[in-house]
DNA sequence: AATCTTATAGTAATATTTACTATTAGAACA
DNA sequence: TGTTCTAATAGTAAATATTACTATAAGATT
């Protein structure tokens, strides 16, 4: 590990005499990005929101939909905005997942990027490449391509995150079209955690949550006994949620 | 919300005519600071470690240890680096929690900050002011005084992590000392999650887990039946964390 | 030696989970 | 129209885990 003071005297171009000596100015070099990870399954997958670069630097890889934030832009608005411009995906919630900062992250300077996600249901939304964004597409994650900056690394962690929550918060509801049967939902949580379960189980399990809501209408063009139609019942989870009840799956 | 294009304009300080006209310069005016929220447990209270503030902005206020990040330094060394300069603690295994970005949040100019969070063991270490810190303490978190910047808000936040936390892992051993009795973790238990557990059940709970070490020494100098002495089991820990089995408490 | 406090052991009732088997119902085809 | 397919739904008994207790043990203090 280098000294402090070697450190000190390549950012401040001259040699060290002291802490308060580095004029605040500085410090102010860096630029700040977003880079979203949008979650969304599909036919028995979980896919991911890529878009393929259309400006340097990588230009041409794939890459989440990420940009960098203005100066006097809030970090969540970015985040919305670039999400925005780059997809067309409007009204999706994100939240944080964490910072990346190697110093060598980015070719033009100094970038920190943070990390947005969300879990979306691919059938909501109609992604539409725009601004740089040469193309959009939803990309399997058993089967990423090389991808520009860390993002592979930003993708995985996101992933672990998901891991872990869909198993303290009904989470699995957001990938799901608003309607769905038991045996899709219990379809994406093997997917998810790749694990098999009981079927009778399952359904058990899940239905005494008391976070479902029978539509009382029934699957269709089914080559089978179709199933029952649910949706999630915002309302009990919000009360639950109140209560302090804590979800384990 | 402000339209895009005045946005921009601000940030340009002229008339917008293109995505692609800002010059990249212009992104380049953010600093990063990172600010470690280190966790206590002592005398049957959660404590935060506080340095008071002996520079501006915000001169003479608490605050968590934190400082701006050099342009050519990681973001964990910072972190490590500016708890040392200014608490003298070393060797603290941070993780980050995430990033606060408001625009406003520093009088400077635009200073983005990414949070660490460590849990440690109050009596294993010795704080010690250094640097700008003119005081450095261990502060009740039921007890906090009004703090510099949005640290009251990061705090919070890494206090949700912690009760979060301690549900999905065994983090309680790392606020306790080397050697501790079953009746302190139950103590430490039910502060952070402000729940009372009975007795013979929280050991039982406790001991099946089967990460607990039994020193078969025994506490002294207590003016009662003493209690047997228990140590953290690494490598039990490792081993199941290497087999999958995810703890719950 | 009596008394205090907390540790430790044990247990019975209750609740939950798991691994099953059995039945049902719509679609498709003969 | 009935036979066959597939997957949904219902039910249950055994095994496990949790909970709410009671009883006993042991060192320190008086």
């Amino acid at each position: 590990m280098k000294e402090k003071k070697e450190v000190l005297e390549e950012v401040i171009g001259h040699q060290f005499t002291g802490y308060y000596k580095i004029p605040i100015e500085k410090f102010f070099q860096f630029a700040v990005s977003v880079d979203c990870v949008i979650l969304g399954y599909h036919e028995n997958g979980l896919k991911v929101l890529l878009i393929q670069r259309g400006a340097e630097p990588h230009q041409g890889k794939m890459a989440l939909p990420g940009d960098l934030v203005y100066p006097n832009e809030d970090l969540e608005l970015a985040a919305t905005r670039v999400l925005k411009e780059l997809t067309g995906l409007d009204h999706v919630f994100m939240t944080q997942t964490r910072s990346y900062g190697q110093v060598d992250r980015h070719p033009v300077g100094r970038v920190i990027t943070v990390g947005y996600y969300s879990l979306i249901s691919v059938d909501r939304y109609e992604p539409l490449a725009n601004s740089w964004a040469d193309n959009v597409s939803w990309v399997d994650l058993d089967n990423l391509p090389g991808l520009a900056f860390d993002h592979t690394s930003i993708i995985d962690e996101a992933l672990t995150m998901l891991r872990e929550r869909v198993r303290h918060q009904p989470v699995g509801f957001e990938l799901l079209p608003k309607e769905f049967t038991l045996g899709e939902m219990q379809a994406l949580y093997e997917n998810i955690l790749n694990e098999k379960f009981d079927k009778a189980n399952f359904r058990k399990r899940i239905l005494s949550m008391g976070l479902l809501k029978d539509t009382k209408r029934m699957q269709s063009d089914v080559p089978h006994r179709p199933a029952r139609l649910f949706t999630f019942d915002k309302e009990a989870y919000q009360n639950l949620l109140k209560k302090g009840t804590n979800f384990e799956f």
